[in-house]
DNA sequence: TAGCTTTGTGTCAATTTTACACTATCCAAA
DNA sequence: TTTGGATAGTGTAAAATTGACACAAAGCTA
């Protein structure tokens, strides 16, 4: 996995930027990957943000996201979707941010409309090295987020609830897991984003019948319990559905 | 109803702006409004596009789609959503649309992205006069638009898609509507923003059941069949059920 | 081998969805 | 005044979906 080298020929764009919402799913709970601004810059504000970047001119706001992505994490072809543009002119009015853009920005005091993404990664994909880079990148349940620095807490709720939206029209949810996982998991999940407790075998029941899951004949291995058998989501029984039509998964 | 004047104190931002789909409804089919750029500036392209606009330094997203809205029509106080933003570089590479925006941008050339909004406005409440502004407005049924300038033929189809996400969800059609309207203006309402046929008994049988709608004692007048009785949208009991918790309205 | 933990399964009642056709009421034209 | 044209308004039965609910099976550990 290599970083993509800057890009040269083209500038970038001081007004405008894309910030990422990177999902992930511990089998657990939900998590965003946030960066971690180090104490220097934020003595009196949130140390994380989301991670994000300025546009070039010359590559369009998908193009852009899946950079930051890829800079951040030099993951590709990862499932992304655009929540929003955000733009208060105060979205930079805490002081701790402005010594931060400072630091990092040629015009700092620029009037910057952002364009929000959401992203889903499979955990599993990418364990944030501790000592990496100058960004220091970190996953964070949802759940413990409180405050992030700029306008990134609001935008995180909107990414949660266009995710909470999709979820329950396409089944985006399996970008969130490993390949092979167990309906367990994927009943925590449907959980975990929808922000509430789903009916075990009703759920089961539901899924099962969208019939695009491939039930693989293996099991789990070495849980201290009745091991659970592992699924694949199924691509093209998907594809075929959606051909034939049909609108939405009802949960 | 006056125009807002222009705002003093601040800057256009060369490289943010703001385009409307207003939506309308004129009883039979969905509308939408569009500026007419007229011959002089589209011998090659289409002569039709979204309202819209440069934003200020100093206003945020949503205020600059009101503003945009405000000038083009007089009308304030309207349901509004963001749809998304659209960016391409090379969004305004036909040279029609490059002729054009020399007429009317201080930098032309500029790499602008757009926050593309949809609006829904009673169709009753905005007669565009033939005659009005350089900017001669109309309503277009959106069945027969086909082509758009720049990009604004995608930003229509995804506004028509947002609308009709958002509308399983929530009973903002009555925004298109008149104070007072039949059943069956409500039933064509949904069909054509779903763009397809509802059963009549079903459909009302399902409107009837959320509960939100106040019947008047007064029907209408002078049709050449069988009159209608009128229902008036009934927003403080949309709100306690928004309240006591109840998600979608199941189209 | 006893105990802990999680998996996996079925049924019934209530609700919701779907498909479907005829009479009532107004206006206009003969 | 009568007739025809147009849309409004209404009910039911079968099928599908949802929601609530409890217990045996399988693996691990101590």
């Amino acid at each position: 996995m290599q970083h993509n080298p800057k890009k040269i020929n083209s500038e970038l764009n001081p007004n405008v930027s894309v910030d990422c919402v990177i999902f992930g799913f511990d089998l657990e709970q939900l998590t965003v990957l946030l960066i971690d601004r180090g104490e220097i810059s934020s003595a009196f504000g949130p140390r994380m943000a989301l991670p994000g970047n300025l546009i070039y001119d010359n590559e369009n706001l998908d193009m852009a996201a899946n950079r930051v992505l890829d800079e951040l994490t030099g993951l590709n072809n990862i499932y992304l979707e655009q929540v929003g543009a955000f733009g208060d002119p105060d979205r930079i009015h805490k002081e701790s941010d402005r010594e931060w853009l400072k630091s990092i920005r040629a015009e700092p005091e620029a009037r910057v409309i952002t364009v929000a993404y959401f992203t889903l990664v499979p955990m599993s994909d990418y364990k944030p090295q501790a000592s990496s880079f100058a960004k220091n990148a970190d996953w964070v349940p949802v759940s413990e987020i409180n405050e992030l620095a700029f306008d990134h807490f609001e935008i995180l709720q909107a990414a949660k609830e266009k995710l909470k939206q999709k979820i329950k029209i396409q089944p985006i949810g399996f970008n969130l897991l490993p390949e092979k996982f167990t309906l367990s998991q994927l009943h925590r999940l449907y959980e975990s984003i929808l922000d509430k407790p789903l009916d075990k075998r009703n759920f089961r029941r539901k899924i099962q019948k969208l019939d695009i899951l491939t039930s693989l004949r293996e099991k789990q291995r070495g849980v201290p319990h009745k091991p659970s058998l592992l699924y694949e989501f199924n691509e093209e029984k998907y594809q075929e559905l959606t051909q034939t039509g049909f609108d939405n998964f009802g949960f």
